[in-house]
DNA sequence: GCGGATCAC
DNA sequence: AATGGTGATCCGC
């Protein structure tokens, strides 16, 4: 019975998008004890359930750290984060136009394109990676067995990577025109340039993916135009460049909608009455002693509603690596056979991209899906598949006897392959 | 530097 | 019977 667990961990069995599908209460209920019972006594269960157990007790000590503070007086704090704020604050940059292209159900999208059929029909792509069917309370990352519960005509093709390629690239080719990161365009000299409103310009994205996937029909890589239906929820929202707007905007934003605040962090914070923006506002000087640092700086940006407004910082690598899931394994020899395909695999990667690293971790889950690294830094960086093999093997000698059923392989520290 | 956790996509 | 892969960052030690 579900009754036996709390509501945060029906939280964790439910899934990310949980809140956000806008589901009738019945239909949710339901939805909870389907999963609930496909899931229940499975060791990936066991092990959601351990998790949730270490994020009650992360709150509990929380609370408890803030019950101390209880009956002091905190003026002086206060005074030095409205400080702080009022620094952010001057710091506000409301001269750029910042556009946010976001691909929903990309995959999906482009099957579809391959067989408008689909249009009509529940689908989802891949098992790992499938896209959202909201109203059967089918979400991303939910394993097809289950989903196939949910919605048994659910039609779910295996994942094509090659074919969406094509559809990622085009996207890519229209953000080069803009110098910054795919999903961010900053587009304010490009406005100056033409005389355009964002409007205008965002329209004008819209056109050229159109436009560059026709290319890839013509050239025969793709049947059907990709994003045809890009405006179908046309869900375009334009935020004004106005402190008082944006203020509104994040003022009732649930927190979960951040980038950067996942189902921990929202458990985390609702559990000390943060929800929205307005409540990060309210709660700033109790977030001030008992978050750290780097987590009360975050706050603090989302609740002042300021983003990121430099988006040519240059992406550098840091770490390279493959892994792999399989089958519950704890033959040593087999162990190393997977150890020795990964390191190939790793190789191959890291001559393609011409770097190599001089830090080496090895990541195995057991079959309780638990998980660990062990890592070690080396006195000279390394790449060839023989190397990668030698060291690997000798972090995975260290955890025998062990039951794994993934394994994977990151390098880091990394350099250029020509760099000495 | 290491290992565990969290997060995005 | 059955729950992904890649990369980044943060925290506490």
């Amino acid at each position: 019975e579900p009754t036996e667990t709390n509501a945060s961990f029906m939280a964790r069995i439910l899934g990310p998008s949980a809140n956000k599908a806008g589901l009738q209460s019945t239909d949710k209920a339901m939805i909870t004890r389907v999963i609930y019972e496909a899931s229940k006594g499975t060791p990936f269960f066991e092990n959601e359930r351990r998790k949730d157990q270490a994020l009650c007790g992360r709150i509990e000590r929380l609370l408890e750290k803030r019950k101390q503070l209880e009956g002091r007086d905190l003026t002086h704090i206060r005074k030095l984060v409205d400080m702080d704020w009022r620094q952010l604050e001057a710091e506000r940059d409301l001269s750029q136009t910042i556009v946010h292209v976001d691909m929903d159900a990309f995959y999906a999208a482009v099957e579809e394109l391959d067989n408008p059929e689909l249009k009509t029909k529940p689908m989802a792509v891949g098992v790992g990676a499938m896209d959202d069917g909201r109203k059967y309370g089918i979400r991303s990352a939910m394993p097809g067995y289950i989903a196939k519960k949910l919605c048994p005509e659910l039609i779910i093709l295996p994942l094509n990577g090659a074919k969406y390629k094509h559809g990622a690239r085009a996207v890519v080719a229209c953000a080069l025109t803009c110098p910054s990161t795919p999903a961010y365009l900053n587009i304010t000299n490009y406005m100056k340039e033409t005389g355009m409103t964002a409007e205008q310009v965002t329209q004008q994205i819209r056109q050229e993916i159109r436009m560059l996937t026709n290319a890839y029909q013509t050239s025969g890589q793709s049947k059907h135009q990709i994003c045809s239906d890009i405006n179908k929820p046309n869900g375009q929202y334009m935020l004004a460049n106005d402190r008082d707007t944006i203020m509104a905007f994040v003022r009732d934003m649930p927190i979960r909608r951040l980038n950067g605040i996942g189902r921990v962090t929202e458990q985390l914070l609702n559990a000390l009455g943060v929800h929205t923006g307005n409540d990060m506002h309210e709660q700033r000087v109790i977030l001030k002693l008992l978050l750290s640092p780097k987590s009360f700086e975050f706050i603090s940006r989302a609740a002042l509603g300021l983003g990121r407004t430099d988006l040519s910082i240059q992406y550098d690598r840091k770490s390279i690596s493959v892994e792999r899931t399989f089958r519950n394994m704890s033959d040593v020899q087999q162990q190393m056979d997977m150890l020795d395909k990964i390191a190939t695999k790793l190789a191959a990667n890291l001559e393609r991209k011409e770097i190599k690293g001089a830090t080496i971790t090895l990541k195995l889950k057991r079959s309780d899906f638990t998980v660990l690294s062990r890592s070690r830094s080396l006195a000279q960086c390394i790449f060839t598949a023989d190397d990668l093999y030698f060291y690997g093997k000798q972090l995975l000698v260290e955890e025998q006897p062990i039951d794994i059923r993934l394994m994977g392989l990151r390098l880091s520290s990394l350099q250029d392959m020509r760099s000495k």
